[in-house]
DNA sequence: ATGCCGGGTCCTACCCGA
């Protein structure tokens, strides 16, 4: 089984690279972050006839998730339980596909809004590690894949590509990280992957990609169960190098 | 740390991303 996550800094402007590389990797779903438009906009024809369903939690301008599949697959959440019920951000969605829980993440940046926006980020986390603990506690298969918007370690972003105050590496945001692994669950690029620069993101400025200035941010954790079954996981930097490309690349996983 | 790039939108100056 296949199992992708790519954040595509706006689906309307990238509608064209998906649909290759849906065709080139065949993954079994695709959770995709920053869509940046509501369902009705969401490109759904074009995906369908690639064989895929979709499923889509749009917003307009910012954010927006959406699941694609080319096995059925059930919604199960269109936002992460526990959050406050006038949360009105578009970065969740959990669904069930071929015996697995698949949960596709758009998880909040923490760098605007001030301590405002860091302390959302934060209680984000906190949320996504109740869900977490919940699915462990039901011996629920799954997966939480997406763009975690946390550089785990000093290993997974370039010298100088990350001030120490960022959102992205400060220690509250990576404790809750690693509270997720104390849960149980494993770094999938860095279980198969564990030493080196894996990156999966490359800011636009600052020629970031020639430099491969680049950051680990895009993640896939997995259950117990699903571990066990890890045969790959890796970043597909070729798409970095295509026209026009989103900052981030695609992250696939397979399972036996 | 930022806004050099590249999305978005009450359409064009300003907000946001990481």
């Amino acid at each position: 089984m296949k199992i992708a996550t790519w954040n595509v800094n706006s689906i309307r402007q990238r509608e064209k690279h998906v649909q290759r590389w849906l065709e080139r990797m065949q993954p079994d779903i695709l959770v995709l972050q920053e869509i940046k438009c509501e369902a009705a906009s969401f490109p759904a024809l074009t995906f369908h006839g690639l064989g895929y369903q979709s499923d889509v939690v749009g917003q307009k301008s910012y954010n927006g998730v959406a699941a694609l599949g080319r096995i059925p697959f059930t919604v199960a959440h269109r936002s992460l339980p526990g959050l406050p019920a006038d949360d009105v951000q578009s970065r969740y969605i959990e669904v069930e596909a071929g015996g697995i829980t698949v949960i596709g993440i758009y998880l909040p940046n923490g760098n605007s809004g001030g301590e405002a926006g860091f302390a959302y980020k934060l209680a984000w986390m906190d949320r996504l590690a109740d869900r977490a603990a919940a699915l462990l506690e039901a011996d629920t298969p799954f997966v939480i894949t997406g763009d975690f918007n946390v550089a785990p370690t000093d290993a997974d972003f370039a010298p100088g590509a990350l001030g120490a105050g960022d959102a992205l590496v400060r220690p509250e945001s990576r404790a809750r990280f690693r509270r997720l692994l104390w849960l149980g669950l494993t770094d999938a690029i860095r279980a198969l992957h564990p030493g080196g620069s894996v990156y999966t993101f490359w800011d636009y400025q600052g020629a970031a990609w020639p430099r491969d200035s680049g950051l680990r941010i895009d993640h896939a954790l997995l259950s117990p169960g699903l571990a066990e079954r890890l045969l790959a996981a890796a970043p597909d930097r070729e798409e970095r190098g295509a026209d026009q490309p989103s900052d981030h690349v695609p992250v696939l996983i397979e399972l036996a």
